[in-house]
DNA sequence: GAAATATACTTGTCTAGACAAGTTTGCGCA
DNA sequence: TGCGCAAACTTGTCTAGACAAGTATATTTC
């Protein structure tokens, strides 16, 4: 029934949650160094009594640190700086068209091979079916202002996404189609350097030796894999960044 | 004080919180494909209802999906189905030293350089130093049993850390030092793939047309600049792997 | 008809308390 | 001395209610 703004408190600061005053409080000394790894913070009790709030407002502070993984928390123990050993990175892999559009420049797709094929050993093993049961092969050329920047080689699981042949590559890329056949799905990927294979260099306009970027994707939806990609990249015109933040 | 057998309530299911309950309801709603992308979802209080539990559980339930991104919520609104263009995944860039040691194997480290030298340009600029003001380089080449798979050529700003070149890289990797002068930082990274400089292709025994994977990377502390890296890995020893959860 | 207003619905956040469950510590008793 | 147990601490979770703030819609007023 205490209402924190029958005051002027409230300032200019446009209204901080309290909860996220004492996130920005305990990132600030962490990255002072006042708590080194594996130090013991304070309690949620403390920080009730510091700041005059309730433990549920504390709790959440505490526990969204903990997801972004600045701290660790045992129960019955108390709360520690986290080991920032294991840097953790958020890279995104996305749709190439989006991608190419949103630098505001233009994307154009070739298809070099659409039909279905039989599975061969490591396709059937990677796509979770039976070697030579039925699998769609596709193999598109996508271009950013008219030059090859991906040659993309994929593999579909007939079962999830039955009319993928039908689509029009050209119009809608094979990552776009298959999210609205699936829309929520886990991907393990690989990124590596490497050299194209003679098909891939010829696609794409390179020597046999100019190296490449190669990303191998591998999406799997309730456990069932749906697809697996190639992805093939000419070095200097492509690159994977990105931003950690702790 | 209560024992955990007083009764038959806590049947085998363990006592997955209810909050964790409606976020696994939900989940399995989402990838079913009951909510396609975009789609208005239960609000709060159809939740609470249907659950018969508290709204702020539901609204942890709700909160920690959209932190996931799984859900998109507006104020005033409703909460939605997440568009899962946008497919981030969790990419880890670890201490190599922990890396080889943790497969198993054994690390070492030999150092070809180390020393202050004047900022050039793009160093200066890159670690937020006056060109020609002094920083330090070191050229490590990482072993893994014995083969050479990294070569970490690295710029540090001796006001972050002016002990720097006393430290023995041979047992103590510049990424383990660095974490302990400033333990949380923000790095940007880019990944990609190239041709390695003749003394890349030198150290790590390659010839000067093999394809490397390079990994520059930036990490700055408070908006203070630490360290500039460029991690050249010959291809075919070594790729970046990961997974990504919705 | 158009603009202003009221209403209903949504999410965002906080409170003051409660009990559960895990860990550590110290005390009493054999 | 050593064992067992209770107390004290920690985090994990939930409740029932409250108010704030954003959005959409219906209603009133001009």
């Amino acid at each position: 029934m205490k209402s924190q703004c029958d005051s002027t408190v409230s300032e200019k600061k446009r209204t901080v949650p309290p909860y996220e005053q004492i996130k920005l409080y305990l990132k600030e000394r962490l990255e002072n160094g006042h708590w080194t790894p594996g130090a013991l913070m304070p309690s949620e009790a403390d920080l009730v009594a510091q700041f005059a709030v309730s433990r549920m407002t504390v709790n959440r502070a505490l526990r969204e640190l903990q997801l972004e993984g600045m701290v660790d928390r045992v129960q019955g123990v108390g709360t520690f700086a986290a080991q920032l050993h294991r840097v953790s990175s958020s890279l995104t892999i996305r749709d190439i068209h989006e991608e190419v559009v949103e630098r505001g420049h233009t994307h154009h797709a070739t298809v070099h091979l659409a039909k279905a094929e039989l599975a061969n050993a490591t396709a059937a093993q990677r796509l979770g079916v039976a070697p030579n049961a039925p699998v769609f092969h596709t193999v598109i050329v996508h271009y950013e202002n008219g030059v090859a920047l991906q040659c993309e080689d994929r593999y579909v699981n007939p079962e999830c996404a039955p009319d993928y042949l039908s689509a029009d590559f050209t119009q809608v890329t094979p990552t776009h189609y298959l999210l609205g056949v699936a829309p929520l799905w886990e991907a393990h990927f690989a990124v590596e350097a490497g050299l194209p294979t003679a098909r891939e260099s010829k696609l794409l306009g390179l020597k046999i030796t100019d190296p490449v970027l190669i990303v191998s994707r591998r999406t799997v939806n309730r456990g069932v894999p749906i697809t697996q990609a190639r992805l093939v990249h000419p070095a200097g015109r492509y690159q994977i960044d990105g931003v950690f933040k702790p």
